[in-house]
Order: C-alpha cells, then structure tokens, then sequence
DNA sequence: TAGCAGGAAAATC
DNA sequence: GATTTTCCTGCT
C-alpha cells in the first residue's frame, strides 16, 4: 500500500538511517528499502512529509509514526540535551535526526553481533543470517528475507551459523536466540522495568550466571535505547567515548581519561563503563540516549 | 583486575 | 600490500 505522512515536527530520514542504529535499511537512489518483521517498505522524505510504499496492509500510515516515532516532538527533547555549545553544535549538524523503536529480538541479536565490527560489516552478517535462515518475501518483483524468529536459530547449527561469517560470535548467537526463544529473556517485560532494573534484568549478571552470552553492558544499553523505549540509556562506544573524554573531560575519571587518549586508545572495563554512563546520564537528563546518538555521529564526522 | 583472544572486513597507511 | 581499526565480551 502507498500512502503519504506528513511532517509536524523536524524529521531527517538520513540521519536517522545513517546512524548506526538499524541495520536492515539500504538507500536506492531516493528511495530508503527497509525489511522490518511485517514485511518490505520504502521510504522517501518530501518536502512536509515523507512517501511509504510497503508490501502489506498491516504496515500502514500508523506503524510507519510509531516506527520513526513521529508523534513526539523532537523540539522539547532536543532542547533538554543541549546544555552546552558541543551539544548545540552535534544537534545543529544532524537536525531532525530520531530514535527509531525497533523490535526487540532483531535488535538484540544485530547488536550482539556488532562486536569488533564496523557498520558494513554488520549489515553484511545480519543480511546473511537472514538469507540463510529468515522467510523470503516479494517486494516490487524483488526477493527479500526477512530476519528469522528466535526458535529458527535456536535450532540451527552452530557451524551453519559460522558459515554466515560470524566468527567465534556463531555460539553466542544460538545462545541468545534460545533463551529468547524459550521465554527466559522477555522484552515486554523488560520494557515495564525502569533503565537501572531493565539493564540488570538483560545482563542476568546477579549471582554471578550469564545466561545471555556476547551481550555486555554495552550491547544491552542499545537494546534498552533503540528497542525497550529506555530513552535514558546511554550505550558508550568507542566513538562516544572518545568524544567525552574530547568535549566533556570532567565527566570523565581523569585515569580514565588517560586510557582514552588516541595513543592509548584503551578498553574500558565494566567499572568504568558503568561510571561513565552514570555520569553522562546524570548531565544529559531523560534523553541521553538522544544526546548519545547525535554524539555518535558528530564524533564520526569530526574524526574524518 | 589486567591482559588477551577472538575472526574478518573495512579503513588507513 | 601490510597494518590498524572496527558501535566488545568472556576467559584466565
């Protein structure tokens, strides 16, 4: 079905796409095809409003809002985040960029395979998988697959999974889908949790059991942000703590400032990972995972 | 707690 | 063409 929504509040569908949120969009000419679980869409932004053209009914006019988010305003969060000119600056350079809320298990397992990876290369394992193990679906005479369920990779082998070009990232990968699968690791009920809880529950690190395999602080702080509505998450890669330790030192341990200067260009450990979301979070606010996206990519062009 | 391996592709030199 | 980096986590 086609159908045409329009713009109330500030909206760029490429930086929104472009920032390494989502893996299953790819850009044709002007058009934006993405293979979400209800099937093909594409996207293109107008002057007030953007064009969809999706494979099935159930992704209408409604869906499309609720994807990108398009009834929150963006004024008011953005306003929030900008506390000082490095935020003023990052929001200037990618206006109208949002947090788009996706399904849980998809975005789980693409972050858990994001690992010592950069974006292509994540795109390429996710749309792997897809082809090895998702349902193919037609769009406009073209064959998509879309990503596979959770019980379809909990019973995959370990070394098909390998063949997708996943690496030692194969075993996690089953793990997580059958703890998914079975009902262990829900996210409804993550969602009703508030961050500090939702982030424990994800990680299951209490008494000392990993039950989610490949995912870690950060892993679960993307999920919290980019699938259970935890606009307070505050996911810090390489990228993002580069740019604090650049433009925001005094949030930063000054031991761990040193590890992050570009010679040494050290790891944080799972300490100092939690101290300087905490401090993040508590100076941008309730939108910090906002302020962290726009960071993201302000950070990436700088460095260029 | 610090150090290291893990795997492969992209970016950089 | 070789080296470094890449939206990191688990194990020792």
């Amino acid at each position: 079905m086609e159908f045409v929504l329009g713009l109330e509040s500030p909206f760029s569908l490429d930086y929104t796409l472009e920032s390494g949120q989502v893996f299953r969009w790819e850009n044709r000419g002007e058009w934006w095809y993405g293979v979400l679980p209800m099937g093909v869409i594409k996207v293109k932004q107008e002057a007030d409003s953007i064009r969809c053209v999706s494979s099935s009914e159930s992704m209408d006019g409604a869906f499309v809002r609720s994807y990108f988010r398009l009834d929150e305003q963006l004024e008011p969060i953005l306003a929030s985040i900008m506390k000082d000119s490095t935020m003023a600056s990052a929001v200037q350079r990618f206006y109208g960029l949002r947090l788009i809320r996706q399904e849980f298990w998809e975005c789980l397992a693409s972050f858990l395979l994001a690992t010592n990876a950069n974006i292509p290369r994540i795109k390429k394992m996710v749309s792997s998988v897809c082809s090895t193990f998702g349902d193919p679906t037609e769009f406009e005479g073209l064959k998509y697959f879309r990503f596979p369920p959770p019980e379809r990779l909990a019973e995959a082998q370990v070394a098909e999974l390998r063949e997708c070009g996943l690496g030692y990232r194969a075993p996690f990968l089953r793990r997580v889908a059958e703890s998914v699968s079975s009902g262990a690791v829900d996210g409804g009920e993550i969602e009703l949790k508030n961050y500090e809880q939702a982030h424990s529950a994800l990680l299951k690190v209490f008494s000392g059991e990993k039950l989610l395999l490949g995912v870690g602080p950060k892993v679960a702080d993307c999920v919290l942000l980019y699938s259970c509505g935890k606009d307070d998450a505050f996911p810090i890669d390489v990228w993002v703590a580069r740019e604090l330790a650049d433009s925001y030192p005094r949030l930063v341990d000054p031991s761990v400032l040193k590890k992050l200067s570009r010679e040494h260009g050290g790891k944080l450990t799972y300490r100092e990972y939690a101290d300087l979301s905490r401090a993040a979070r508590g100076y941008f606010g309730p939108y910090s995972g906002y302020a962290q996206q726009y960071l993201y990519m302000y950070g990436r062009v700088r460095d260029q």
